[in-house]
RNA sequence: GCGCCCGUAGCUCAGUUGGAUAGAGCACGAGCCUUCUAAGCUUGGGGUCGCAGGUUCGAAUCCUGCCGGGCGCACCA
């Protein structure tokens, strides 16, 4: 049950009625006409600008139109007041019967409430992480981890069959840093002295374990190798081992992909080529030569001539190589073989979690999914700002290059996944994100993840003080939706209703946007809410949620409190977060 | 130099895709604990929405130009 979109029906029939008696004009748009909640609750429940946009269309004055259709609209059976206010909105007030049938309805839908048809079925894919599997997970990489598991999570919920994706970097010249770094770990797990790890290697600790493993398997085969022979194998070994650590970390913060994609095997098996006859053949590619980025040119900067796609006919500022000097794939190029393969998967909406330092490379990637599917297929790309970590407001030093970088697991260690999770949600992918390891285990208003538990705890204790004070009633969900809910007459107990009301209308919006922080922000209103009531009730005992003698109003609250804690648990799962029975 | 993102209360940030008198938390002022969990609640002050134009019934939101901050800028990934 969506009352926005209903009315939103209602308010269109309306108009046709009009159209159809002949004061509006026939060929009226109808599409910019909303339906929604007013900022001000004393505007009313719901509100429509449809008189506001139509007026010039249809030749009328905006209040006169208003007024015309207020008319009409006052004869709807749900409606209780109809009124015209400020320019021509007309603000509409419901029956508190009609909030009534929504909670019971919230209730009923159970965990599916908020699922909504905006998809229809149709398939997008979702890549994230996306990590070079050189070293376990930093916290930077937890963020596009849950952004992008929360946006899986929300297009799923909104109706779309959703590829959760991880495209695996395993192709380029960091994998061999990272063969020779395991080599040398494996030359020290054989008993040789190799000191300080040299510059240009990874020195990290973790590498220890994949030499001895490389060891315990292989023993000294590769020793008196060249490296052209050992290394392949090395990079394979090592690529795969890492990988199982990237894996467990990403477990750790409970997230699963569907699909790996190995850049390496989408090359060999001919991706880029596949990208190269499609471009070719729309006459996209070409040799030429760039003019060297201004102002900052690099020191060894060198006018060559290159093998070029024409990403400027579709937006970007300069036209891409494909190749690099040595007449390998560039790395677009193989993530142009990514896309173009997730697209002929069957997924039109292709959604990318990157970090901040590939901004500059959205536009290209854009052009290149454009040029690929003909128009077709549509790139959204979502940019993760950085962590800032800190405790108790000092910065912790993140340093993946010295090795000594505070990962992921530590992280969920200290804190758990829940919080992490949370945090990492509660501001736009694209702002900075503070994060502090000392507020977020804060009971208080101030640290989100609490107050948003503690609003579903909350009702958990009550229910079950209820079970104890009134075993006569029943908690199922079917019992309370058909239980007295007409006894929720507060304001603010109708306007938390209202509140809940309003979730499958932002699941939509959160998809249609991607921005899975207006969740966040949603939770913590819809906690306020309760809390607020809850409050309310310790001044005046009649608001209580458990009314001693009166089991009918008893279960009536019971069941607003109910719908909220499934409403707060419905947003927690769309995060990935465990709602909790108490807090401790 | 160019491109992308950002600029809203003292601080941290929302702002329903262009709507009505711009909101919340923290901090500051004033109140509130015999209670279903005070791990909180009520209430007050606090704003040239970076600046200047433009678009229109209407702009924090869209366009242009400035100012300030972040990221990026052949052949890395």
């Amino acid at each position: 049950m969506n009352p926005y979109k209903d009315f939103k029906e209602v308010v269109k029939t309306e108009l046709e009625g009009l159209i159809q008696d002949g004061t509006l004009p026939a060929d009226l748009d109808l599409s910019r006409v909303a339906v929604e909640p007013p900022r001000d609750a004393a505007h009313g429940d719901l509100a429509t600008n449809a008189a506001l946009v139509l007026a010039k269309p249809a030749g009328v004055k905006p209040r006169d139109l208003a007024d015309t259709l207020a008319k009409r609209l006052r004869g709807h059976a749900d409606v209780s007041d109809v009124e015209v206010a400020g320019p021509g909105f007309i603000n509409l007030r419901l029956h508190d019967r009609y909030w009534h049938g929504c909670l019971a309805s919230i209730l009923r839908a159970g965990a599916s409430y908020g699922d909504s048809d905006l998809g229809r079925g149709r398939a997008v894919n979702v890549e994230y992480v996306s990590a070079n599997p050189t070293g376990p997970l930093t916290v930077g990489h937890a963020r596009g981890a849950v952004v992008g598991d929360a946006m899986a999570a929300i297009m799923a919920k909104a109706g779309f069959s959703v590829t959760r994706e991880y495209y695996i970097n395993d192709a380029g010249t960091q994998v061999d840093t990272l063969a020779r770094s395991a080599y040398l770990r494996y030359r020290e797990a054989l008993g040789e002295e190799i000191g300080e790890i040299p510059s240009g290697y990874y020195p990290g600790e973790y590498l220890k374990d994949v030499g001895q493993a490389l060891a315990a398997r292989d023993g000294p085969k590769w020793l008196a190798q060249p490296e052209a022979e050992w290394l392949p194998e090395a990079r394979r070994f090592a690529i795969d081992s890492l990988m199982d650590l990237v894996r467990e970390d990403l477990a750790a913060l409970g997230i699963e992909h569907d699909v790996f994609t190995s850049e390496r095997a989408l090359v060999e098996a001919g991706g880029v080529d596949a990208v190269l006859k499609t471009l070719e053949a729309r006459g996209l590619v070409y040799t030429g030569t760039l003019e060297p980025p201004k102002g900052k040119a690099p020191e060894d900067w060198e006018p060559r001539p290159q093998t070029l796609f024409r990403a400027t006919d579709f937006g970007d500022d300069v036209d891409r190589p494909l190749r690099k000097s040595d007449g390998s794939w560039t790395y677009f190029s193989s993530d142009m073989a990514n896309h173009l393969d997730k697209y002929r998967r069957g997924a039109s909406t292709l959604i990318d979690v990157w970090g901040a330092d590939h901004g500059g490379y959205v536009k290209r990637m854009k052009a290149a999914v454009e040029a690929l599917t003909e128009g077709q297929g549509r790139l959204e790309v979502m940019i993760c700002q950085l962590v800032k970590l800190t405790r108790q407001g000092v910065p912790v030093k993140m340093s993946k290059r010295a090795g000594v970088f505070v990962t992921l697991r530590e992280v969920i260690d200290e804190v758990g996944k829940d919080v992490v999770r949370f945090i990492m949600l509660t501001r736009k992918n694209d702002a900075p994100l503070d994060f502090d390891l000392t507020k977020v285990m804060e009971q208080s208003r101030d640290n989100p993840v609490f107050y948003v538990q503690y609003a579903h705890a909350r009702v958990r204790s009550v229910m079950r003080h209820a079970q104890e004070a009134f075993p006569a009633i029943a908690q199922d969900p079917e019992t309370l939706a058909n239980s007295h809910l007409h006894f929720l007459t507060d304001s603010d107990e109708l306007a938390l209703i209202r509140l809940l009301a309003q979730w499958p209308r932002l699941v939509e919006s959160a998809a249609e946007t991607f921005e899975p922080h207006r969740v966040a922000f949603y939770l913590y209103d819809v906690a306020a809410a309760f809390h607020g009531l809850w409050t309310k009730g310790k001044d005046n005992t009649r608001l209580r949620f458990l009314i001693e003698g009166n089991p009918e109003l008893t279960a009536a609250r019971l069941a607003l409190i109910r719908g909220t804690a499934q409403v707060v648990a419905s947003g927690l799962d769309v995060f990935g977060v465990q709602p909790v029975e108490e807090m401790r």
